[in-house]
Parts: structure tokens; C-alpha cells; sequence
DNA sequence: GAGGTATAG
DNA sequence: TTTTCTATACCTC
């Protein structure tokens, strides 16, 4: 797929004969002549797709945590239905069990053999050895003292299992295809999910601690041999520090320009096993400009496996929405104020895409949110009375990046940085019946136009390499409930009254005041103590998807650890859906059932 | 809040 | 040409 002179992205096949992302056009042909190339300027598709895969994979979870990684990964939090089916399990009889993907409804759910895993291993099992572990469980199980190693290892494979399960449900009822990984946090999930694609699915087998008895663990000997730069969290600046450090260079005496992989042959272990090493002089050898406060302790942890982010629920709309093209040479001001133009077209068209919903009672409606196929036109944007805003940005932010000058004595500067200025977004720009062209407009004079000539005061004084405008800093209108699993809708009932005060939820509504906002900030939910996977291993999976086609569908799944089912902080005035176990305020209820009955 | 850095797909 | 177009978290001031 291309944008500009580049190719994006490509599905397997293409990079089977070689082609990659971010290859130049003109490479890819001679590389690969046959090639086709699709235009990848319009995401819309993709965005819809996108959402569809997520919408799907939530509604198979119980936890309601689902969190997405780009268009095409979905980690996902299958603890509580790993517990549910790893409580119930026949000791006696592995080999016919059944999944139970319903809390109440005992029908529901697959047959599986729980004796072995389904899918990949890392490692790969050689010989099919079913009853490892499972001898040391039996039918007294509940009084004898199991281990963790072996619960772990049971719930591994009751997540490669409702992995499988998950991945067929997938192809069947969407036809994605899908890779995913199976084990304890996000980080070893999506590496191992790595180990077999596409189309194909990898658990990350016990022990994940060293121990006399056991043997070594196959988490440090599977984060061993990874590449510094391939895991997760540690990119370009951190790994390029890792490597100087590792290979011995004085990080100050780091000379030539470091591009591509600059120095290959730098792995995980190099840089665990390194005299002293440790959070502490991580924490020196990495600190600088950008690396955050606890650099130092969070790579330490990465190295080892440990990742202790939680999967968190994915928001009902973006934090920020934005629109940015780049540019050969754009120098004059009569060019700049044409693309600030298409720029912030596209911004109003994307703000009514994401932001807005089709208006229903009680906001519990049928998903359709599909005003995708009104917006598609340049000059389409949806002016619908019939729609509310979800959330309204504050603020309007314009980005730049000058093309850095070249010096006189010939060496370019590598700087290549953005600049920005932003501003309060003017209310005008929430008016549902207003021409969108005529909202671009007033709000290029009115707002852009100005922030362009804060950045760049000299009239004439750049040259530049990109634009981006942004709205950000959005305040979300409570009354919406469809992403929260119904965890905190009790809350944000509570909270309704004062939203109500600010906001109108009709055609005309405006932003309220700075001022006006209330207790809006900490809707989030309240934190969790999380334990390390290594200290409390339990399974967790992570599901990637095929590049395949137009879709890219990596799930990730990823079975708990981090919420235990005492605290996940349901309100206490709540009910439970009897179908889907949602939860919410009784008088929600009758309409949720409705929902139920009449999903389209 | 404003502006910048780092990371990811 | 460290590139494309986004999105997010976190840093300092």
C-alpha cells in the first residue's frame, strides 16, 4: 500500500519476495516488478475494519478488557474465563473437557482436550508429552499443595485452547485470519506471538521462573535472544544507547551517523549479563531528554520479562484526533494557507466520523454509528441534526516541521523536529448543521492562520516538510456507556448531573467554559495494585493477526494477572445483564434487554 | 496548560 | 530522505 513515494505496508506475501515497510516505490518495482500497489491515502476502511475487530474480540471476553494496539492488535484480558474453566476442570478426564465461555449458561462454550496445548509452544514441544504436570494434580487436588508452576501450566493451556477457539470464531464469522500469542502480560504475549506467522499461534510454555527442581526459565532464555531493539518499549534512541553501552563504546565517544541497525548483535542477555548491570546503571546509561522517570527499572523488567501495564479498556473516543501531510517544498504563504484549508477539512470530517453518534435514548443504542458513508465526499461533510456529540476537544493544536537548513559548510543537520502552538478550539465548530466547508473556513482564519504565524512570524522565513492540525484535550459527554463494559456507568450516573449542567446533548450544543468543567478529570478507573507475572505467574494471552489483504488483524490476548475478581470496583448500584453480564443501573436495564433482542 | 520527546503500527 | 500518517504516554517548565 502507498503513501507518497513509499510503501507503507505490505501483506506477506509481498514480503515473501521481499518487500517491506517503508520501502521506496521505485525499490519494491525492481525488487518485485509484478507488485501491486494500492493507494493507502484513505483510511476510512481500515478504521471501520479496525473497529469491527475490536467490537468482536470484546464481545467474546468477559472482563470487558480489551486494549488495541494500532488498527490491527488487540490485547485481551481472558483471566476470569481462564479461572472460571480452570475451577471446574476434571482432573480425571482432561482429554474431554469443555470451555465454558458462559457464566450462566452451562451450554455455551467447545469441546477441548485440556492434556495438551493447542497451537505452537516456545518452546516448540518436540515430542508430544501430554501429561506433563498434570500428573503431580490429582483427583485429591484440592487438598494437595499444586504449585504455581502447574496451575500456570494448565491455565497456558486453557488460553491456547480458548486462543484457538477465539481465531476460528474470527475466520468464520469475520474472516480474518489472525496470529496471537499466549502468556502472562502484554510484552510476552505479543513477542511470542511473533514466533509463528502468520496465521498461527504460539504459547510461551512454563517455567517462567528459575528453580532448582524445574530448570531455567523459558522466559529470560525466550527474552534472551531477542534483539534489544525488538522488544517492546525499547526503540531507536534506547537501544542505540543499550548498544553502545554493551559493545563497550563510551556512549559521549559515539560517532557516525547511527542509521538503519546501526550495530546488529546487541541481545537482551548482552545486556542483562553485563558487569554490574542493573535498574540502577540502566537508569544512568539511558537517562536523558525524553526517557521518562523509571526508565532505568522498566528496562531492567523488560529484559526479564516482567511487564506489569494492565490492559486497559479501549476509550470510546481517541484523545486526540489529527490530520497531517508532508511536503517536497512548501514555502510560500498562499500554499500554506491552501493546505491549511484540505488540512482542516479533513479534521472536521474526521471530528464527525469519531466523535459523533447517531442520537438514541439512553445512549444504549444498536452500534450503527455508521456515518461513514456520508462523510466520504471532499465536500461531504455530514451535516446531521440527528447526531450528538461524544466528546468535545478544547483544543486546536498546529504542528510544523521546517525543513532543517543546511549549514554552510555542507553537512545537513539532522534535526528534524516538530514545533507547535495551540489554542482554545472555538465552540462554532461543534454546529451539527453548519456546512462543514464554512466551519474549515471560519476556523482557518479565525484560528490556524493565526497559530501558522506564531510559529513562523518571518512571513516568508520556511520551508516546510509537513503540516498537522490536531483538536485535542477532549471532553467526553458522559451519557455514553458503550465502553465501559458497564464498569463504571454507576459513577458516571452519579456524575451525569453535573455533565448535564454543561452540556447540552442536542443539535446546538457548545463547549462549556474552562471554567464550567467539574469533576470530569478522574472518570478513569481507580488504579490497581498489579503484581509481577514473574512473583504471581499466571496465564495470560496475547492474539496478533494476520497482514493479510486489505486487513491487518492482529488480536492480542491477553489472559489477566493484573485484576483479580474481588476488586474490579463495580458499583454497588448496579445490576448485571443476565445475557451478556454487563453491568448498569437497574433502570438501564430494560433497554439494554431490548438491545439484546434486537441487535441490528 | 503548553510544548517537546519517545515509541508504536 | 530517519521515509508515511497517526496515536499515545510522559517529560519539563
Amino acid at each position: 500500500m502507498q503513501q507518497k513515494h513509499i510503501i507503507v505496508t505490505c501483506n506477506y506475501a509481498a514480503r515473501r519476495r521481499g518487500l517491506h515497510k517503508l520501502q521506496l516505490i521505485r525499490e519494491a518495482r525492481k525488487t518485485c516488478p509484478d507488485v501491486i500497489i494500492v493507494l493507502g491515502e484513505d483510511l476510512t476502511r481500515f478504521r471501520k475494519a479496525s473497529k469491527d475487530l475490536y467490537n468482536f474480540l470484546k464481545s467474546q471476553i468477559w472482563s470487558g478488557r480489551a486494549e488495541r494496539l494500532g488498527f490491527d492488535e488487540v490485547f485481551l484480558d481472558v483471566s476470569d474465563i481462564i479461572d472460571f474453566n480452570l475451577n471446574i476442570l476434571n482432573y480425571n478426564s482432561l482429554s474431554d473437557s469443555f470451555f465454558h465461555l458462559d457464566r450462566s449458561d452451562p451450554e455455551v462454550g467447545f469441546l477441548y482436550d485440556a492434556s495438551y496445548y493447542a497451537g505452537n509452544t516456545f518452546p516448540s514441544s518436540k515430542l508430544k508429552d501430554p501429561c506433563r504436570a498434570i500428573s503431580t494434580l490429582s483427583p485429591s487436588f484440592g487438598t494437595l499443595s499444586v504449585s504455581d508452576a502447574d496451575i500456570l501450566e494448565v491455565r497456558l493451556r486453557l488460553g491456547s485452547h480458548l486462543a484457538q477457539y477465539l481465531r476460528h470464531q474470527l475466520e468464520e464469522q469475520r474472516g480474518y485470519t489472525s496470529t496471537v500469542g499466549i502468556s502472562t502480560n502484554k510484552l510476552l504475549s505479543k513477542l511470542v506471538g511473533n514466533v509463528n506467522k502468520p496465521n498461527n499461534q504460539t504459547t510461551l510454555r512454563p517455567p517462567y521462573l528459575t528453580t532448582p527442581d524445574i530448570g531455567q526459565s523459558n522466559v529470560l532464555m525466550f527474552m534472551d535472544d531477542h534483539e534489544i531493539g525488538k522488544i517492546p518499549g525499547i526503540g531507536c534512541k534506547l537501544s542505540h544507547k543499550l548498544r553502545n553501552y554493551a559493545l563497550g563504546h563510551d556512549p559521549k565517544l559515539d560517532e557516525g551517523p547511527v542509521w538503519g541497525p546501526p550495530r546488529d548483535g546487541v541481545k537482551a542477555r548482552d545486556v542483562r549479563l553485563h558487569p554490574v548491570m542493573g535498574p540502577d546503571v540502566l537508569a544512568e546509561v539511558l537517562k536523558g531528554p525524553g526517557s521518562h522517570k523509571d526508565t532505568g527499572s522498566k528496562v531492567w523488567g523488560l529484559l526479564h520479562g516482567v511487564d506489569n501495564a494492565g490492559i486497559e479498556r479501549a476509550r470510546i473516543v481517541p484523545r486526540q484526533i489529527s490530520i497531517e501531510d508532508s511536503y517536497l517544498r512548501l514555502d510560500t504563504l498562499t500554499q500554506v494557507k491552501k493546505e491549511l484549508y484540505k488540512l482542516t477539512i479533513s479534521l472536521i470530517r474526521r471530528m464527525h466520523l469519531d466523535l459523533t453518534e447517531a442520537d438514541s435514548d439512553y445512549g444504549i443504542d444498536r452500534g450503527d454509528d455508521d456515518v461513514e458513508d456520508h462523510g466520504k465526499g471532499s465536500r461531504g461533510i455530514i451535516v446531521d441534526a440527528t447526531r450528538r456529540w461524544l466528546a468535545h476537544p478544547r483544543t486546536l493544536r498546529l504542528s510544523t516541521r521546517p525543513r532543517p537548513p543546511t549549514q554552510s559548510d555542507g553537512t545537513r543537520s539532522r534535526a528534524f523536529k516538530r514545533i507547535s502552538r495551540s489554542t482554545p478550539l472555538p465552540s462554532f465548530v461543534f454546529r451539527l448543521n453548519d456546512p462543514g466547508v464554512l466551519i474549515a473556513d471560519k476556523l482557518v482564519d479565525e484560528v490556524v492562520l493565526p497559530l501558522f504565524s506564531q510559529l513562523h512570524p518571518e512571513a516568508s522565513d520556511y520551508d516546510l516538510s509537513l503540516i498537522n492540525v490536531a483538536v485535542t484535550d477532549m471532553m467526553e459527554t458522559a451519557s455514553d456507556n458503550r465502553n465501559s463494559g458497564g464498569r463504571d456507568i454507576g459513577r458516571m450516573f452519579k456524575r451525569q448531573d453535573e455533565v448535564l449542567k454543561n452540556w447540552r446533548v442536542e443539535d446546538r450544543d457548545v463547549a462549556p467554559s474552562q471554567d464550567d468543567r467539574n469533576g470530569l478529570d478522574d472518570i478513569d478507573r481507580d488504579t490497581q495494585s498489579m503484581k509481577s507475572p514473574l512473583e504471581t505467574p499466571r496465564p495470560t494471552e496475547v492474539a496478533k493477526g494476520s497482514e493479510d489483504e486489505v486487513l491487518h488483524t492482529q488480536a492480542s490476548l491477553v489472559d489477566d494477572m493484573v485484576w483479580d475478581s474481588d476488586d474490579d470496583g463495580e458499583p454497588e448500584l448496579s445490576g448485571s445483564c443476565s445475557t451478556c453480564g454487563a453491568i448498569m443501573p437497574p433502570f438501564a436495564m430494560a433497554a439494554h434487554e431490548r438491545f439484546h433482542l434486537n441487535p441490528d
